[in-house]
DNA sequence: CGCGTTTGACCCGCGC
DNA sequence: GCGCGGGTCAAACGCG
């Protein structure tokens, strides 16, 4: 059984605001059209410049390092990404003894990573040094962070695989909530990107995957493999997500790795019929919903028939089919 | 032995 | 000032 075979997926862009958000879900970045190009290239989203409607491909096929919402390489670590200098997390060194070093870095910003500072013990995290320490931090300076976005996937299995290699560093109780977060780094030693994981409380079949920081590698494992997809923008003046569904259970051939990569397309469902007005309305108000054009799913997409919305392979179904919500089963 | 996970401790920001 | 919650560290441990 894949686990993992299929899942469905909110991407939420969470605001590269300070750290004093509520919640993730209430990270909110101030988008406004142009600025939503500009947020989607962080990321290295692959926009089509002629698409005026918003309309997404995952990507393009010939950019292996421009998976789901991760950047192309171009060496990010480096931090040439102004944007993101701008919005480099003043990352905390321990003050305490054991962290050795509490002098902060002439850059506070993590672009360093690629050149100086000592190797972190075991992963040789660019983390150079991996925090600034608090107490060198002007007073009352906000702590900000790296772009981040996150995923919400329904799937049972909580940590998704996404082409890149993950070093788990902590986890910790989330109030209110049964299941706990963990926190993982990129395993690469010149990367920053760090991602949470979470299982929703209100949900236990949605897994809240937020990413932080740009990869500046590619991903391992040959991702992404061929897939299919749409990414259906919903805004307001506050906010962008997007939704896509996703299978990878269709693909045969191809092992179980990142659903993010075998979105399905998903129709302009009705929103009742959307499985996922629930978790989008913890993020936005009001959508609206538009998919790419067959021309645009053509170019992303190849050996995945077209899909159903939410329609589980025939593997996934005991799986899965039980997260199915009640008004999206017996479809197919 | 190298790499990844676990887990308790620690630090920080924030609200009261 | 204190308590709480979130984020991180790092020693200990497990596994291949």
């Amino acid at each position: 059984m894949d686990d993992g075979d299929q899942s469905d997926t909110t991407i939420v862009f969470a605001g590269d605001s300070s750290w004093a958000l509520r919640s993730d879900s209430d990270g909110v970045y101030f988008f406004t059209n142009h600025r939503e190009t500009s947020i989607f290239s962080k990321f290295n989203w692959n926009l089509h410049p002629d698409d005026q409607n918003r309309n997404i491909g995952l990507y393009d096929g010939s950019d292996l390092a421009g998976g789901l919402g991760f950047p192309d390489v171009d060496n990010k670590c480096n931090n040439s990404n102004s944007a993101l200098q701008s919005s480099d997390p003043p990352l905390r060194v321990r003050s305490d003894s054991k962290a050795g070093g509490t002098t902060a870095p002439s850059n506070p910003s993590v672009s360093s990573c690629s050149s100086e500072g000592p190797p972190e013990k075991s992963t040789g995290s660019c983390r150079t040094p991996p925090v600034i320490p608090n107490k060198v931090r002007k007073k009352g300076q906000k702590r900000v962070q790296q772009p981040r976005f996150a995923f919400v996937t329904k799937s049972e299995v909580d940590h998704l695989e996404d082409g890149y290699r993950w070093r788990k560093y902590g986890q910790k109780a989330v109030k209110n909530s049964p299941f706990p977060r963990s926190y993982y780094r990129c395993t690469n030693s010149r990367c920053t990107v760090k991602k949470r994981v979470e299982r929703s409380s209100e949900d236990p079949t949605v897994i809240i995957t937020t990413y932080e920081g740009q990869h500046c590698h590619h991903t391992v494992l040959g991702f992404p493999r061929s897939g299919h997809g749409v990414i259906n923008i919903h805004d307001d003046q506050n906010f962008i997500s997007s939704t896509s569904t996703t299978t990878a259970g269709q693909l045969g051939a191809a092992p179980p790795v990142s659903q993010l990569y075998y979105p399905k397309v998903l129709h302009e469902l009705p929103k009742d019929q959307n499985p996922f007005s629930t978790i989008q309305y913890n993020y936005s108000t009001h959508h609206h919903q538009q998919s790419i054009p067959h021309h645009e799913v053509g170019k992303i997409s190849h050996a995945v028939p077209e899909p159903i919305p939410l329609q589980l392979a025939p593997t996934d179904e005991g799986l899965l089919g039980d997260m199915v919500p009640p008004n999206m089963r017996n479809r197919s």
